[in-house]
DNA sequence: TAGATTGTTAATCGATTAACAATC
DNA sequence: TAGATTGTTAATCGATTAACAATC
């Protein structure tokens, strides 16, 4: 997929939705949808389904609607899941071993390559069929590896530190949970930050405006 | 704060920002901000950030700023955590134990009051301070107990029915980390979803357009 | 007082929705 | 063919930004 268009930050948002209707529908064994169909399930509607599919060409048929298989290669190769990605855990605390045990990479093309933690005492330990590595061999690594996207896990203490560091070893992106902004050039290096406590703030602030 | 007006999705998101800023200022000892300071920070305009306080009040003053301590009041009440909320998860997987023992409940007024899992083994055993109970005293639990929020870290499987059990106990909120739609009536229960999966296929989606 | 910055209105920008001709 | 639904343009809506009088 060259030459992505600009599309907003919500409506990629909306992207992952898409694909997981479509695959829930493949699944029930169903071969197509409308627009009207995914606007219902994801609560949006069908004028902006066909708006954001419509960025990035003519998937469907008047009178006839999307191909469901079709559309899941489609929707797969906007989001750029058709290729593999390599991934690598940066931090195996709680949350790093929470993400290599419960996650489900490879049904999204991701391969969970390696696991990094300063502790010795994880050193040589394996998490999710991964053998974790001490920290110290993380630079070597990278030389020799190509990794797409670093979970970053580790402590609030050392995120910037270890960011300066992929940031440096040229990996193109990272996956941050360590709720600290870690100032790289974007222009270089994709980040996307994940703050759970961002989220139950937001929550708190839904739940109390409820209640007028 | 009663009688919250309307702000936009992307208006709520950046309440907590402001409020991470703020206790961050401080912390480094400072006693007043701008709104162009703020903004900086955060990636906003001044307009915005402007705007987006002044929906709630007028808490600055022309030619001073903002004085930071009581800006910090401000924005929790806004937000809704000058009051303390109870919380309780519900299933105690790698996700659930990440939350637990990661958070910073008590800094944002939040009590982890209890934890519940369906396997026997954790039965009795404890997290975070806290002693994890069986799924099945959920109910009777939560009957006796003042339960605000929910986080909901059980398998995919059991989402929905746990939820609709939530629901019947007239649980205020839900943070729903199962990757579910729970199909609740969103005007008698205010539900948050977190999906990583979306996040990172995100993540990949700026990736690839970063190629460009 | 002069300078700075808010609060707020008006202007702009962008995203969503509506509408409909094209066509399967 | 008749009915359904896309692709796409135009209209609407809402959010962001700019501007500036008020005032600390």
């Amino acid at each position: 997929m060259k030459g992505l268009p600009y599309i907003s930050p919500n409506a990629v948002n909306r992207l992952p939705k898409y694909l997981h209707y479509i695959q829930e529908q493949l699944e029930q064994g169903a071969d197509r949808t409308t627009s009207a169909k995914i606007a219902d399930t994801i609560g949006a509607t069908s004028s902006q389904v066909r708006q954001d599919l419509g960025h990035f060409g003519n998937f469907g048929s008047q009178g006839y609607g999307y191909n469901l298989k079709e559309l899941d290669q489609t929707v797969q190769r906007i989001i750029g899941i058709h290729v593999p990605h390599n991934i690598a855990i940066i931090g195996v605390g709680s949350i790093g071993r929470a993400l290599a045990e419960h996650m489900d990479f490879p049904k999204y093309n991701f391969n969970l390559c390696a696991a990094f933690d300063i502790s010795p005492k994880l050193d040589g330990t394996k998490i999710g069929g991964i053998t974790i590595r001490h920290l110290s061999e993380l630079p070597e690594y990278l030389e020799n590896h190509s990794i797409d996207i670093c979970i970053l896990t580790v402590s609030r203490e050392s995120a910037k530190e270890v960011a300066q560091l992929l940031y440096e070893q040229g990996i193109p992106a990272i996956w941050n949970f360590t709720n600290t902004p870690l100032d790289l050039d974007d222009k270089k290096i994709t980040v996307q930050n994940v703050d759970f406590i961002d989220s139950l703030l937001a929550l708190t602030y839904y739940l109390e405006s409820s209640n007028d």
